[in-house]
DNA sequence: AAAAAAT
C-alpha cells in the first residue's frame, strides 16, 4: 500500500516542501495519478472530485520531470480564470520552493505584457497562463513552445469548451510529441467525444472516488423564497453563520454589484468578484478572502472552478446556475480536502421543479432549508440595525420612528436578553475573539 | 442569456 508520497516516486526535496505545506497523505486520485505521470509513457485524462488535489497531482510529477540541464520551456499549464492560473502558480512555488533552480512563470492577462516578455527572455522551465495572454504572446513571437514536453489542461472541458478557440491557436505551436495530461471534475458527453483530438499518445483515463455521483461532504439544502424576502431570507442566514467563511454566487455582474453592496450596508464582512471589475481589484478580493480578512465573497461563475480557499464552510446560490456542471463547481468551493460543507441554493417558487432534475442528474439529494419564521427574520432586521448602529459615528441623527420599530421588534425581550442578543451578534459578526477584550498587555519599556 | 479570456 502506498500511503506516501515517496511511495508514489516523489523525490526527497519535494516531500520536505509537503511537510512544509501540512500535506502528509496522497489523495486517491494523488495515488493514481502521480505514478502515471512520472512513467513518462501515456497521455492521461484525470477525472476527479472537487478538492481532492488534481493541482498536486499533476504539479508535483511534473517538477520532478523538469530536466535543470535544459533552458527551455518543459511544462505548460493552462487555466481558464486568472485567478485559478495565479492560485496554480503560487502552488507550483510552494511545491518547488525546496529547489530554486527550478523557474515557473505566471502568464495571466490583466497585468502589464512587458515585464513578461522580458521575465521570458531569462531561463523558464514551467509557464501557467490564461489562454488569451498566452494567445498574444504567441503572436508577439514572445515565447517560445516548440520544446514543450508537457501541455496540462486544468479544468479541461471548459478549456475545451469556452475557450476551445484559443487553446487550438496554442496547439498550433506546440509539438506533437509532447505529452498531454487534462484534468476535470466534470466531463460531459461531447467534450468527452473531442478529448481524443488533443491527445498525440495512447490515452490512460484516471477516476478516483467517482463511483458516487455526488460529492459526500456536502450538504446539499434549498430554500423557497418569495422575491421580496429574498434578501432578508440570505441575511438571516448569513447571520448564522457569522465567523464562518462562504462564497455566494450570482448569476450575473450586476447582480453581484447589487448584493454586495446591500452586504456592506448591512455590515457585513464581504467583498464582490466578477469578470468587470480591474484585475487590482479582483487580486486585493481575492487576497482578503484568503486572508481571511473577509469572510463573504460575492461572485459570478467566475469564482465557481478550482479556486480553493482554506475553511469556506458554505456555498449559497442566490441564483440557480445555468448548467449541472456548474452546480457541481460552485457547491465544490466547500468540503474540500476531507471538509464537511453546505451548499444552500436559493429557489423562487417556479423553480423548485428543477430541484428534482439536480438531483436526477448529479446523484445527490437535497434537504429542504427550513426559512426563518418571520418573527426570526424582523428580529434578525433589528439586530442588523443595532450593528449598523455600533458601526456608524455618532452624532447621526436616529429617527423618533426608527426607535420606535426597533423597540416593537424587540418588545418581547426582558432588558437582559436584549442585551445579551445585541451582544452577541455584535461580537460574532465582528469576530472578536475574547483576547481582544482583555487589557491589553503593556510593552516593556 | 451570461460568464470568462487580450489590449
Amino acid at each position: 500500500m502506498s500511503n506516501q508520497f515517496s511511495d508514489l516516486g516523489i523525490q526527497e526535496q519535494f516531500q520536505q516542501s509537503l511537510v512544509d505545506l501540512n500535506i502528509s497523505v496522497p489523495t486517491a486520485i494523488q495515488k493514481k495519478t502521480i505514478p502515471m505521470v512520472l512513467n513518462q509513457k501515456e497521455d492521461v485524462v484525470v477525472l476527479a472530485k472537487t478538492g481532492t488535489g488534481k493541482t498536486a497531482a499533476f504539479g508535483l510529477p511534473l517538477l520532478q520531470l523538469i530536466d535543470l540541464e535544459k533552458d527551455n520551456i518543459q511544462a505548460l499549464i493552462l487555466a481558464p480564470t486568472r485567478e485559478l492560473g495565479q492560485q496554480i502558480y503560487v502552488n507550483l512555488l510552494a511545491f518547488a520552493s525546496a529547489n530554486p533552480k527550478i523557474t515557473i512563470v505566471s502568464l495571466c492577462g490583466g497585468t502589464p505584457v512587458k515585464p513578461q516578455i522580458e521575465r521570458l527572455k531569462s531561463t523558464t522551465h514551467i509557464v501557467v497562463a490564461t489562454p488569451g495572454r498566452l494567445v498574444d504572446l504567441i503572436e508577439r513571437d514572445a515565447i517560445q513552445l516548440n520544446k514543450l514536453n508537457y501541455f496540462v489542461l486544468d479544468e479541461a472541458d471548459e478549456m475545451l469548451s469556452a475557450l476551445k478557440d484559443e487553446v487550438d491557436a496554442i496547439l498550433k505551436v506546440i509539438p506533437k510529441s509532447r505529452r498531454t495530461l487534462l484534468f476535470t471534475a466534470t466531463m460531459s458527453g461531447t467534450i468527452k467525444q473531442l478529448v481524443q483530438n488533443y491527445m498525440s499518445k495512447h490515452v490512460v483515463h484516471l477516476e478516483a472516488d467517482m463511483e458516487t455521483l455526488g460529492h459526500l461532504g456536502i450538504d446539499h439544502q434549498y430554500v423557497v423564497v418569495e422575491p421580496i424576502e429574498k434578501l432578508e431570507v440570505l441575511l438571516h442566514f448569513l447571520s448564522s453563520k457569522a465567523g464562518e467563511r462562504g462564497i455566494i454566487f450570482c448569476k450575473t455582474k450586476a447582480a453581484v454589484n447589487k448584493l454586495a453592496k446591500n452586504l456592506a450596508i448591512n455590515k457585513f464582512s464581504s467583498g464582490a468578484i466578477h469578470g468587470s471589475l480591474t484585475q487590482g481589484i479582483r487580486d486585493r478580493i481575492m487576497g482578503q478572502f484568503r486572508e481571511g480578512h473577509i469572510d463573504i465573497l460575492v461572485a459570478t461563475d467566475l469564482a465557481a472552478r478550482g479556486i480553493d480557499v482554506k475553511e469556506v464552510s458554505y456555498v449559497v446560490n442566490y441564483h440557480l446556475p445555468d448548467t449541472y456542471d456548474a452546480y457541481v463547481h460552485r457547491s465544490g468551493r466547500t468540503a474540500r480536502a476531507g471538509a464537511k460543507g453546505l451548499s444552500l441554493t436559493v429557489l423562487q417558487q417556479e423553480e423548485v421543479a428543477d430541484i428534482a432534475d439536480f438531483e436526477k442528474e448529479l446523484g445527490i439529494v437535497f434537504k429542504t432549508f427550513k426559512k426563518a419564521d418571520a418573527q426570526s427574520i424582523e428580529e434578525n432586521n433589528g439586530l442588523l440595525w443595532a450593528r449598523k448602529i455600533f458601526k456608524t459615528k455618532p452624532n447621526r441623527d436616529v429617527s423618533e420612528d426608527f426607535k420606535a420599530k426597533i423597540k416593537t421588534i424587540f418588545h418581547h425581550l426582558t432588558k437582559e436578553e436584549l442585551v445579551d442578543k445585541l451582544l452577541t451578534n455584535y461580537l460574532a459578526q465582528n469576530s472578536i475573539d475574547n483576547s481582544k477584550l482583555e487589557t491589553p498587555k503593556k510593552r516593556k519599556p
